[in-house]
DNA sequence: AAAAAAT
Protein backbone atom coordinates (compact mmCIF):
# COMPACT_ATOMS: atom_id res chain seq x y z
CA UNK A 1 0.00 0.00 0.00
CA UNK A 2 1.02 3.45 -0.38
CA UNK A 3 0.84 6.38 1.53
CA UNK A 4 -3.12 6.92 0.29
CA UNK A 5 -4.06 3.50 1.85
CA UNK A 6 -4.18 2.63 -2.02
CA UNK A 7 -3.62 -0.87 -2.82
CA UNK A 8 -1.93 -1.70 -6.02
CA UNK A 9 -4.39 -3.12 -8.09
CA UNK A 10 -2.10 -4.54 -10.87
CA UNK A 11 -0.32 -7.40 -8.11
CA UNK A 12 -3.77 -9.52 -7.90
CA UNK A 13 -1.44 -12.67 -6.59
CA UNK A 14 -0.71 -10.65 -3.42
CA UNK A 15 -3.97 -9.17 -2.97
CA UNK A 16 -5.48 -12.61 -2.99
CA UNK A 17 -3.03 -14.00 -0.35
CA UNK A 18 -4.08 -10.93 1.83
CA UNK A 19 -7.68 -12.21 1.73
CA UNK A 20 -6.86 -15.67 2.10
CA UNK A 21 -5.93 -14.77 5.98
CA UNK A 22 -8.26 -11.69 6.42
CA UNK A 23 -10.62 -12.16 9.42
CA UNK A 24 -13.88 -10.19 8.36
CA UNK A 25 -13.72 -7.38 11.10
CA UNK A 26 -17.15 -7.45 12.78
CA UNK A 27 -16.49 -5.80 16.00
CA UNK A 28 -13.49 -3.73 15.48
CA UNK A 29 -15.25 -1.46 12.84
CA UNK A 30 -12.80 1.12 11.26
CA UNK A 31 -9.93 0.96 12.85
CA UNK A 32 -8.02 2.69 10.05
CA UNK A 33 -5.71 5.53 9.92
CA UNK A 34 -8.70 7.54 9.05
CA UNK A 35 -10.02 9.75 11.37
CA UNK A 36 -13.36 10.84 12.68
CA UNK A 37 -13.76 14.49 12.15
CA UNK A 38 -16.41 16.52 14.70
CA UNK A 39 -17.83 19.81 15.02
CA UNK A 40 -19.32 20.55 17.87
CA UNK A 41 -21.47 23.69 18.45
CA UNK A 42 -20.84 23.97 22.19
CA UNK A 43 -17.97 24.98 24.34
CA UNK A 44 -17.84 21.32 26.36
CA UNK A 45 -15.10 19.60 25.68
CA UNK A 46 -15.47 16.44 22.71
CA UNK A 47 -15.70 13.35 24.74
CA UNK A 48 -14.65 10.59 23.34
CA UNK A 49 -15.71 6.93 25.04
CA UNK A 50 -14.22 4.10 25.34
CA UNK A 51 -16.79 1.58 26.84
CA UNK A 52 -20.42 1.76 26.01
CA UNK A 53 -20.82 1.31 30.14
CA UNK A 54 -19.64 5.16 29.99
CA UNK A 55 -23.22 5.67 28.19
CA UNK A 56 -24.46 5.21 31.52
CA UNK A 57 -27.22 3.38 29.35
CA UNK A 58 -30.34 1.37 31.32
CA UNK A 59 -28.92 -1.78 31.86
CA UNK A 60 -31.25 -4.08 29.35
CA UNK A 61 -30.25 -1.76 26.61
CA UNK A 62 -26.72 -3.00 27.39
CA UNK A 63 -27.47 -5.92 27.51
CA UNK A 64 -29.21 -6.34 23.93
CA UNK A 65 -26.19 -4.31 22.32
CA UNK A 66 -23.86 -7.13 23.76
CA UNK A 67 -25.86 -9.74 22.40
CA UNK A 68 -25.66 -8.41 19.35
CA UNK A 69 -21.99 -9.03 19.68
CA UNK A 70 -21.03 -5.53 19.90
CA UNK A 71 -17.78 -5.67 22.30
CA UNK A 72 -16.79 -1.93 22.23
CA UNK A 73 -18.16 1.19 20.56
CA UNK A 74 -16.38 1.65 16.83
CA UNK A 75 -14.91 4.37 16.07
CA UNK A 76 -17.65 7.12 14.74
CA UNK A 77 -19.78 5.64 17.79
CA UNK A 78 -16.89 6.51 20.27
CA UNK A 79 -17.19 10.46 19.15
CA UNK A 80 -20.56 10.61 17.85
CA UNK A 81 -23.04 8.93 20.65
CA UNK A 82 -21.70 11.21 23.45
CA UNK A 83 -23.14 14.04 21.65
CA UNK A 84 -26.03 12.15 20.60
CA UNK A 85 -26.73 11.43 23.87
CA UNK A 86 -26.73 15.36 25.54
CA UNK A 87 -29.23 16.51 27.33
CA UNK A 88 -30.80 18.96 26.39
CA UNK A 89 -30.58 17.06 23.10
CA UNK A 90 -28.52 18.77 20.23
CA UNK A 91 -28.96 17.75 16.25
CA UNK A 92 -26.94 15.95 14.36
CA UNK A 93 -25.79 15.74 11.38
CA UNK A 94 -23.55 12.74 10.62
CA UNK A 95 -21.49 11.53 7.72
CA UNK A 96 -20.27 7.44 7.25
CA UNK A 97 -20.70 4.78 5.62
CA UNK A 98 -22.81 1.98 6.60
CA UNK A 99 -20.92 -0.74 8.23
CA UNK A 100 -19.26 1.53 10.30
CA UNK A 101 -21.81 1.16 13.00
CA UNK A 102 -23.92 4.00 11.90
CA UNK A 103 -27.22 2.19 12.50
CA UNK A 104 -26.51 0.79 15.27
CA UNK A 105 -25.86 4.30 16.86
CA UNK A 106 -28.97 6.25 15.95
CA UNK A 107 -30.72 3.16 17.05
CA UNK A 108 -29.49 3.01 20.56
CA UNK A 109 -30.22 7.03 20.47
CA UNK A 110 -33.92 6.62 19.69
CA UNK A 111 -33.97 3.87 22.06
CA UNK A 112 -32.20 5.72 24.88
CA UNK A 113 -34.42 8.36 24.49
CA UNK A 114 -37.56 6.74 25.00
CA UNK A 115 -39.49 6.65 28.47
CA UNK A 116 -41.13 3.66 28.36
CA UNK A 117 -43.83 3.76 30.62
CA UNK A 118 -45.19 6.32 28.13
CA UNK A 119 -47.19 4.55 25.67
CA UNK A 120 -47.12 7.10 22.70
CA UNK A 121 -44.74 7.45 19.70
CA UNK A 122 -41.27 9.16 20.93
CA UNK A 123 -38.71 8.48 17.90
CA UNK A 124 -39.16 8.33 14.75
CA UNK A 125 -36.55 7.29 11.75
CA UNK A 126 -37.73 7.22 7.90
CA UNK A 127 -35.49 5.48 5.03
CA UNK A 128 -35.93 5.87 1.52
CA UNK A 129 -36.83 2.31 0.49
CA UNK A 130 -39.17 -0.01 2.32
CA UNK A 131 -36.19 -2.93 2.44
CA UNK A 132 -34.18 -0.44 4.49
CA UNK A 133 -36.73 0.12 6.67
CA UNK A 134 -37.44 -3.46 7.37
CA UNK A 135 -34.09 -3.80 7.70
CA UNK A 136 -33.82 -0.53 10.56
CA UNK A 137 -36.30 -2.22 12.21
CA UNK A 138 -34.59 -5.66 12.77
CA UNK A 139 -31.75 -3.90 14.36
CA UNK A 140 -34.07 -1.43 16.84
CA UNK A 141 -35.88 -5.37 17.77
CA UNK A 142 -32.52 -6.59 18.31
CA UNK A 143 -31.08 -4.44 20.55
CA UNK A 144 -33.90 -3.50 22.32
CA UNK A 145 -35.04 -6.72 23.09
CA UNK A 146 -34.21 -6.40 26.65
CA UNK A 147 -36.48 -3.48 27.06
CA UNK A 148 -40.20 -2.81 27.34
CA UNK A 149 -40.05 -0.78 23.75
CA UNK A 150 -42.93 -1.17 21.89
CA UNK A 151 -42.26 -0.44 17.90
CA UNK A 152 -44.13 -0.36 14.69
CA UNK A 153 -43.13 -0.46 10.81
CA UNK A 154 -44.94 2.71 9.14
CA UNK A 155 -44.73 0.69 5.29
CA UNK A 156 -47.00 0.50 2.97
CA UNK A 157 -49.48 -2.38 4.17
CA UNK A 158 -48.91 -5.92 2.81
CA UNK A 159 -51.55 -6.53 -0.09
CA UNK A 160 -52.07 -9.82 1.65
CA UNK A 161 -53.77 -9.68 4.86
CA UNK A 162 -51.88 -10.57 7.88
CA UNK A 163 -53.12 -13.47 9.92
CA UNK A 164 -51.02 -12.94 12.70
CA UNK A 165 -51.86 -9.40 14.06
CA UNK A 166 -55.03 -8.97 13.48
CA UNK A 167 -54.16 -5.44 14.30
CA UNK A 168 -55.53 -2.25 12.48
CA UNK A 169 -53.34 0.24 12.03
CA UNK A 170 -54.84 2.67 14.29
CA UNK A 171 -54.59 -0.16 17.21
CA UNK A 172 -50.87 -0.84 15.83
CA UNK A 173 -49.81 2.87 16.41
CA UNK A 174 -52.01 3.87 19.27
CA UNK A 175 -49.07 2.58 21.60
CA UNK A 176 -45.89 2.44 19.79
CA UNK A 177 -42.64 4.23 21.19
CA UNK A 178 -40.83 3.94 18.49
CA UNK A 179 -41.85 3.97 14.03
CA UNK A 180 -39.25 3.29 10.88
CA UNK A 181 -40.92 3.61 8.08
CA UNK A 182 -40.98 5.44 4.67
CA UNK A 183 -41.99 9.28 3.71
CA UNK A 184 -45.19 8.75 1.97
CA UNK A 185 -47.00 6.13 4.62
CA UNK A 186 -45.71 7.96 7.38
CA UNK A 187 -46.67 11.32 6.30
CA UNK A 188 -50.03 9.57 5.37
CA UNK A 189 -50.44 8.06 9.48
CA UNK A 190 -50.07 11.64 10.97
CA UNK A 191 -52.14 13.51 8.70
CA UNK A 192 -54.81 11.10 9.51
CA UNK A 193 -53.56 11.74 13.00
CA UNK A 194 -52.94 7.64 13.21
CA UNK A 195 -49.40 8.19 14.79
CA UNK A 196 -49.82 11.07 17.59
CA UNK A 197 -46.58 13.33 17.17
CA UNK A 198 -47.31 15.21 20.40
CA UNK A 199 -44.34 13.34 22.37
CA UNK A 200 -41.68 12.63 19.29
CA UNK A 201 -38.66 13.40 21.05
CA UNK A 202 -36.42 12.12 18.14
CA UNK A 203 -36.35 12.06 14.32
CA UNK A 204 -34.16 10.46 12.18
CA UNK A 205 -33.45 10.43 8.99
CA UNK A 206 -31.00 7.22 7.45
CA UNK A 207 -29.78 7.74 3.77
CA UNK A 208 -30.29 11.45 4.87
CA UNK A 209 -29.15 12.93 1.85
CA UNK A 210 -30.67 11.25 -0.70
CA UNK A 211 -33.91 11.89 1.69
CA UNK A 212 -33.40 15.63 1.53
CA UNK A 213 -32.41 15.28 -2.29
CA UNK A 214 -34.93 13.41 -4.13
CA UNK A 215 -37.54 14.88 -6.31
CA UNK A 216 -41.03 13.51 -3.74
CA UNK A 217 -38.75 12.20 -1.03
CA UNK A 218 -37.75 15.23 0.04
CA UNK A 219 -40.81 16.98 0.01
CA UNK A 220 -42.06 14.44 2.30
CA UNK A 221 -38.98 13.99 4.71
CA UNK A 222 -39.20 18.21 5.05
CA UNK A 223 -43.54 18.40 5.34
CA UNK A 224 -42.92 15.74 7.83
CA UNK A 225 -39.98 16.97 10.07
CA UNK A 226 -41.98 20.34 10.06
CA UNK A 227 -44.91 18.40 12.29
CA UNK A 228 -42.57 17.07 14.62
CA UNK A 229 -42.34 18.75 17.83
CA UNK A 230 -40.37 22.04 18.39
CA UNK A 231 -38.19 20.93 20.74
CA UNK A 232 -37.70 16.95 19.07
CA UNK A 233 -33.81 15.96 18.46
CA UNK A 234 -33.30 16.03 14.26
CA UNK A 235 -30.71 13.57 13.14
CA UNK A 236 -29.24 12.80 9.57
CA UNK A 237 -26.81 10.01 9.07
CA UNK A 238 -25.69 9.23 5.94
CA UNK A 239 -22.57 8.12 3.73
CA UNK A 240 -22.59 10.84 0.96
CA UNK A 241 -23.70 14.64 1.26
CA UNK A 242 -23.35 16.57 -2.11
CA UNK A 243 -22.05 20.05 -1.67
CA UNK A 244 -25.92 21.62 -2.57
CA UNK A 245 -27.50 18.58 -0.20
CA UNK A 246 -24.98 19.77 2.67
CA UNK A 247 -26.14 23.40 2.71
CA UNK A 248 -29.62 22.29 2.90
CA UNK A 249 -28.79 19.64 5.77
CA UNK A 250 -27.73 22.49 7.92
CA UNK A 251 -30.67 24.01 7.43
CA UNK A 252 -33.05 21.05 7.71
CA UNK A 253 -31.14 20.25 11.48
CA UNK A 254 -30.05 23.84 12.95
CA UNK A 255 -27.13 24.32 15.32
CA UNK A 256 -26.05 20.68 14.73
CA UNK A 257 -22.71 19.00 15.84
CA UNK A 258 -21.83 17.26 12.69
CA UNK A 259 -19.11 13.80 12.74
CA UNK A 260 -17.58 13.09 9.06
CA UNK A 261 -15.10 10.03 8.25
CA UNK A 262 -13.85 10.20 4.76
CA UNK A 263 -15.94 7.74 3.14
CA UNK A 264 -14.88 7.99 -0.64
CA UNK A 265 -11.61 6.62 0.29
CA UNK A 266 -12.46 4.38 2.85
CA UNK A 267 -15.40 2.31 1.25
CA UNK A 268 -13.62 1.74 -2.17
CA UNK A 269 -10.69 0.18 -0.34
CA UNK A 270 -11.51 -2.90 0.37
CA UNK A 271 -13.47 -3.63 -2.97
CA UNK A 272 -12.14 -4.31 -6.10
CA UNK A 273 -13.21 -2.30 -8.98
CA UNK A 274 -13.59 -4.34 -12.62
CA UNK A 275 -14.48 -3.23 -15.95
CA UNK A 276 -15.66 -5.20 -18.87
CA UNK A 277 -15.36 -3.75 -22.20
CA UNK A 278 -19.12 -5.48 -24.32
CA UNK A 279 -19.60 -4.70 -28.26
CA UNK A 280 -22.96 -3.26 -27.67
CA UNK A 281 -25.92 -3.55 -25.47
CA UNK A 282 -26.99 -7.04 -26.02
CA UNK A 283 -23.26 -8.38 -25.88
CA UNK A 284 -23.47 -7.10 -22.39
CA UNK A 285 -26.29 -10.11 -21.53
CA UNK A 286 -24.18 -12.55 -23.65
CA UNK A 287 -21.05 -11.35 -21.15
CA UNK A 288 -22.96 -11.93 -18.13
CA UNK A 289 -24.50 -14.97 -18.97
CA UNK A 290 -21.39 -16.67 -19.70
CA UNK A 291 -20.15 -14.93 -16.20
CA UNK A 292 -22.79 -16.88 -14.48
CA UNK A 293 -22.19 -19.76 -16.72
CA UNK A 294 -18.50 -20.69 -16.47
CA UNK A 295 -17.61 -18.66 -12.83
CA UNK A 296 -18.66 -20.17 -9.39
CA UNK A 297 -20.24 -16.93 -7.71
CA UNK A 298 -21.25 -16.65 -4.08
CA UNK A 299 -24.11 -14.44 -3.71
CA UNK A 300 -24.42 -11.37 -6.19
CA UNK A 301 -26.63 -8.29 -6.68
CA UNK A 302 -26.78 -6.98 -10.55
CA UNK A 303 -27.62 -3.41 -10.90
CA UNK A 304 -29.56 -1.78 -13.82
CA UNK A 305 -31.20 1.48 -14.39
CA UNK A 306 -35.00 0.78 -15.42
CA UNK A 307 -37.78 -1.70 -13.67
CA UNK A 308 -37.97 -3.03 -16.74
CA UNK A 309 -34.63 -4.05 -17.83
CA UNK A 310 -34.35 -5.77 -14.64
CA UNK A 311 -37.79 -8.00 -15.51
CA UNK A 312 -36.22 -8.15 -19.22
CA UNK A 313 -32.86 -9.35 -17.81
CA UNK A 314 -34.30 -12.05 -15.18
CA UNK A 315 -36.45 -13.74 -17.61
CA UNK A 316 -33.77 -13.63 -19.92
CA UNK A 317 -30.89 -15.21 -17.24
CA UNK A 318 -34.00 -17.72 -16.20
CA UNK A 319 -34.39 -19.26 -19.74
CA UNK A 320 -30.81 -19.91 -20.19
CA UNK A 321 -30.91 -21.60 -16.96
CA UNK A 322 -29.79 -19.04 -14.25
CA UNK A 323 -31.43 -18.96 -11.01
CA UNK A 324 -32.13 -15.07 -10.31
CA UNK A 325 -34.84 -13.64 -8.52
CA UNK A 326 -35.93 -9.83 -9.19
CA UNK A 327 -36.67 -6.70 -7.18
CA UNK A 328 -37.63 -3.13 -7.71
CA UNK A 329 -40.35 -0.70 -6.80
CA UNK A 330 -42.99 -2.34 -9.55
CA UNK A 331 -43.72 -5.20 -7.77
CA UNK A 332 -46.38 -5.64 -5.16
CA UNK A 333 -44.93 -5.76 -1.54
CA UNK A 334 -45.75 -8.71 -0.67
CA UNK A 335 -42.57 -9.81 -3.56
CA UNK A 336 -41.18 -7.47 -2.59
CA UNK A 337 -41.05 -8.96 1.27
CA UNK A 338 -40.74 -12.32 -0.03
CA UNK A 339 -37.56 -11.28 -2.56
CA UNK A 340 -35.74 -9.98 0.20
CA UNK A 341 -35.96 -12.37 2.52
CA UNK A 342 -35.17 -15.12 0.36
CA UNK A 343 -31.81 -12.76 -0.47
CA UNK A 344 -31.41 -12.66 3.25
CA UNK A 345 -31.67 -16.56 3.80
CA UNK A 346 -29.62 -17.48 1.10
CA UNK A 347 -32.32 -18.98 -0.77
CA UNK A 348 -30.89 -17.31 -3.91
CA UNK A 349 -27.61 -16.84 -5.52
CA UNK A 350 -28.34 -13.81 -7.85
CA UNK A 351 -30.45 -10.51 -7.43
CA UNK A 352 -31.00 -8.08 -10.15
CA UNK A 353 -32.68 -4.86 -8.91
CA UNK A 354 -32.57 -0.86 -9.68
CA UNK A 355 -31.35 1.73 -7.85
CA UNK A 356 -34.02 0.99 -4.77
CA UNK A 357 -31.25 -1.50 -2.92
CA UNK A 358 -28.31 0.66 -3.69
CA UNK A 359 -28.26 2.01 -0.33
CA UNK A 360 -27.86 0.60 3.08
CA UNK A 361 -28.93 -2.86 2.36
CA UNK A 362 -26.83 -5.26 4.51
CA UNK A 363 -26.47 -8.65 2.68
CA UNK A 364 -22.96 -10.07 4.48
CA UNK A 365 -22.51 -12.93 1.71
CA UNK A 366 -23.22 -10.38 -1.05
CA UNK A 367 -19.51 -10.31 -2.75
CA UNK A 368 -19.83 -9.33 -5.67
CA UNK A 369 -21.80 -6.68 -7.36
CA UNK A 370 -22.35 -5.81 -11.24
CA UNK A 371 -23.47 -2.90 -12.68
CA UNK A 372 -24.91 -4.02 -15.78
CA UNK A 373 -26.23 -0.24 -16.68
CA UNK A 374 -24.03 2.57 -15.12
CA UNK A 375 -25.43 4.86 -12.29
CA UNK A 376 -26.30 8.02 -14.59
CA UNK A 377 -27.25 11.57 -12.94
CA UNK A 378 -30.07 13.13 -13.63
CA UNK A 379 -28.83 14.71 -16.69
CA UNK A 380 -28.63 10.85 -18.08
CA UNK A 381 -25.41 11.29 -19.25
CA UNK A 382 -22.58 12.02 -16.28
CA UNK A 383 -22.11 9.66 -13.58
CA UNK A 384 -24.23 9.56 -10.19
CA UNK A 385 -20.59 8.79 -8.11
CA UNK A 386 -22.86 8.59 -4.80
CA UNK A 387 -24.73 5.73 -6.35
CA UNK A 388 -21.62 4.45 -7.73
CA UNK A 389 -20.31 4.51 -4.19
CA UNK A 390 -23.36 3.19 -2.38
CA UNK A 391 -24.00 0.25 -5.23
CA UNK A 392 -20.72 -1.12 -4.78
CA UNK A 393 -20.80 -0.70 -0.95
CA UNK A 394 -23.17 -3.58 -1.07
CA UNK A 395 -20.75 -5.94 -0.99
CA UNK A 396 -17.42 -5.60 1.15
CA UNK A 397 -19.54 -4.74 3.79
CA UNK A 398 -17.53 -4.70 7.91
CA UNK A 399 -13.80 -5.10 6.62
CA UNK A 400 -14.46 -7.97 3.65
CA UNK A 401 -13.67 -7.97 0.55
CA UNK A 402 -15.93 -7.90 -2.46
CA UNK A 403 -15.66 -7.26 -5.92
CA UNK A 404 -17.38 -5.15 -8.58
CA UNK A 405 -17.75 -5.09 -12.19
CA UNK A 406 -18.73 -2.58 -14.60
CA UNK A 407 -20.22 -2.76 -18.33
CA UNK A 408 -19.16 -0.56 -20.50
CA UNK A 409 -20.35 -0.77 -24.02
CA UNK A 410 -19.90 1.95 -26.00
CA UNK A 411 -17.70 5.59 -25.50
CA UNK A 412 -20.00 7.22 -22.95
CA UNK A 413 -20.47 4.57 -20.63
CA UNK A 414 -16.50 3.92 -20.74
CA UNK A 415 -16.26 7.57 -20.23
CA UNK A 416 -17.95 7.86 -17.21
CA UNK A 417 -15.96 4.54 -15.78
CA UNK A 418 -12.76 6.68 -16.42
CA UNK A 419 -14.87 10.01 -14.53
CA UNK A 420 -15.39 7.32 -11.22
CA UNK A 421 -11.72 5.97 -11.34
CA UNK A 422 -10.76 9.53 -11.63
CA UNK A 423 -13.04 11.30 -9.08
CA UNK A 424 -12.66 8.27 -6.66
CA UNK A 425 -9.01 8.24 -7.60
CA UNK A 426 -9.19 4.16 -7.74
CA UNK A 427 -7.82 1.69 -10.64
CA UNK A 428 -10.79 0.53 -12.42
CA UNK A 429 -9.11 -2.81 -13.93
CA UNK A 430 -9.76 -3.48 -17.33
CA UNK A 431 -11.16 -7.56 -17.80
CA UNK A 432 -11.47 -8.73 -20.93
CA UNK A 433 -14.70 -10.13 -22.17
CA UNK A 434 -13.32 -12.92 -24.82
CA UNK A 435 -10.62 -14.50 -23.37
CA UNK A 436 -12.16 -16.87 -20.62
CA UNK A 437 -8.42 -18.06 -19.37
CA UNK A 438 -8.32 -14.31 -18.66
CA UNK A 439 -11.18 -13.87 -17.25
CA UNK A 440 -10.93 -16.98 -14.94
CA UNK A 441 -7.13 -15.86 -13.97
CA UNK A 442 -8.80 -12.21 -12.47
CA UNK A 443 -11.70 -12.94 -11.38
CA UNK A 444 -12.23 -16.35 -10.23
CA UNK A 445 -9.85 -16.99 -7.47
CA UNK A 446 -11.07 -14.09 -6.08
CA UNK A 447 -14.40 -14.52 -6.07
CA UNK A 448 -14.75 -18.16 -5.26
CA UNK A 449 -12.01 -17.82 -2.49
CA UNK A 450 -14.93 -16.12 -1.24
CA UNK A 451 -17.88 -18.26 -1.48
CA UNK A 452 -17.17 -20.20 1.65
C1' DA B 1 -34.85 10.23 -17.54
C1' DA B 2 -35.30 6.96 -13.83
C1' DA B 3 -35.69 5.38 -9.39
C1' DA B 4 -38.30 5.66 -4.89
C1' DA B 5 -42.31 7.03 -2.12
C1' DA B 6 -48.84 7.90 -1.11
C1' DT B 7 -53.52 7.25 -2.11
Amino acid sequence: MDKNGDVDVTNLADQIETLDTQEPKHNSLQESSHDVIIQAVGDDPILSIKTFEELKLHENLLKGIYEMGFTRPSKIQAKALPLLLKTPPENMIGQSQSGTGKTAAFVLTMLSRIDFNLQAPQALCLAPSRELARQIMVEVRKMGKYTPVITAEAIRESDVKSTTTGKTRSEEFANAQLIVGTPGTVYDLLKKRIINKTSMKIFVLDEADNMLDQQGLGDQSIRIKNMMPRDCQIVLFSATYSAQVRTFAGRFAPNANQFTLKVEELSVKTINQFYMDCKDENHKFEVLDDLYTLLTIGQSIIFVQKRDTADMIAKRMTDKGHRVINLHGGLSTTERDAVMDGFRRGDAKVLITTNVLARGIDVLQVNLVINYDLPLDSTGRHPDFETYLHRIGRTGRFGRTGVSINFVHDANSWEIVKAIENHFNREIVKVPTDNWDTIEGILKKEISKLNS
